[in-house]
DNA sequence: ACTTCGACCTGTTGGC
DNA sequence: TGCCAACAGGTCGAAG
């Protein structure tokens, strides 16, 4: 399920591929996914070069003369950069085809993606102005967290996670994050000292960090650009080890439900 | 202003 | 073996 460093890892794979290459079709074949893909990408994009592939938050974003195509991966989402006449399977909703022959070819079972058009401002979007901070920028600080929680009630878990607060930290890594810095994923985010935010931020950006260096993490289905799978699960210290024992002290890992999301922690390392 | 919860979707898994 | 329910997860938007 792509999280930050899955997206950041497919932005690297097709950046290459794609730069400068003009596009000659597009082919929608399941135009809806979490909202209806515009239809008036197959009339724009054709002839228009790309110029950049960027990244904000979870969106990818492939900039053109013309404007913008933004496009988020949701949860099973995938992007490939493939030979234009390979067969397409069940859920290759999308292909954006090149004129020299490349294809990036968009797959998504459970079609929580999305594609967006953008002719203006990226940041005037709505689903781009009120997202808080990309993670491993500098204004992202454990300061910055500890002024944006005081009184806030909700578990920190769910703070984190909060795009609003901080873009790019999904289940995964929050589980991550809060075990390497030892705070309890249920504590209130307001009760939290700003010593203890400032070592969640280090935690939150080292595991983002080595993440997209190891090209992401496959739980089950997530492959880069290239189809190759991830290698971070290997480095998971407690995500997915429910009932296991701690690589600290041994104790039994536990789980409980935070926000209708699937939460791991260890009860002696992360105390509330 | 803050928080919770339902909705979207389908492949996988566990129980009977 | 088959069927069904539950679950997984990102994020928006409605409801509390």
């Amino acid at each position: 399920m792509p999280e930050l460093p899955e997206v950041e890892t497919t932005r690297r794979g097709i950046e290459k591929p794609l730069c400068a290459e003009v596009v000659q079709s597009v082919i929608i074949r399941h135009q809806q996914l979490r909202w209806p893909v515009p239809l008036e990408i197959e009339a724009l994009l054709p002839g228009q070069s790309i110029l950049a592939v960027r990244r904000r938050a979870k969106y990818l974003l492939l900039e053109m003369p013309a404007g913008t195509l933004m496009i988020h991966l949701g949860m099973s989402g995938c992007l490939r950069v493939v030979a234009n006449d390979l067969e397409p399977a069940k859920h290759d909703h999308i292909d954006i085809v090149f004129e020299n022959g490349l294809c990036l070819r968009y797959t998504d079972p459970r079609r929580f993606g999305s594609f967006h058009w953008l002719a203006g401002d990226i940041e005037q979007h709505p689903l781009i102005q009120h997202l808080g901070p990309e993670p491993l920028s500098r204004s992202f600080t454990g300061d910055y967290c500890y002024q944006r929680s005081r009184g806030r009630k909700l578990p920190i878990k769910q703070f984190i996670m909060d795009s609003k607060v901080v873009v790019g930290v999904g289940n995964i890594y929050a589980n991550e994050s809060l075990f390497q810095a030892g705070i309890h994923p249920a504590q209130p985010a307001g009760k939290i000292s700003k010593a203890r935010f400032e070592k969640l931020v280090i935690a939150i950006k080292a595991i983002l960090r080595k993440a997209i260096k190891a090209g992401g993490t496959t739980l089950k289905d997530f492959r880069s650009s290239d189809g190759k799978p991830g290698y971070f699960k290997q480095q998971l210290q407690i995500y997915g080890r429910e009932g296991e024992a701690c690589i600290h002290c041994q104790s039994t890992i536990k789980q409980q439900r935070l926000g209708q999301r699937q939460t791991v922690f260890c009860p002696r390392c992360q105390r509330l």
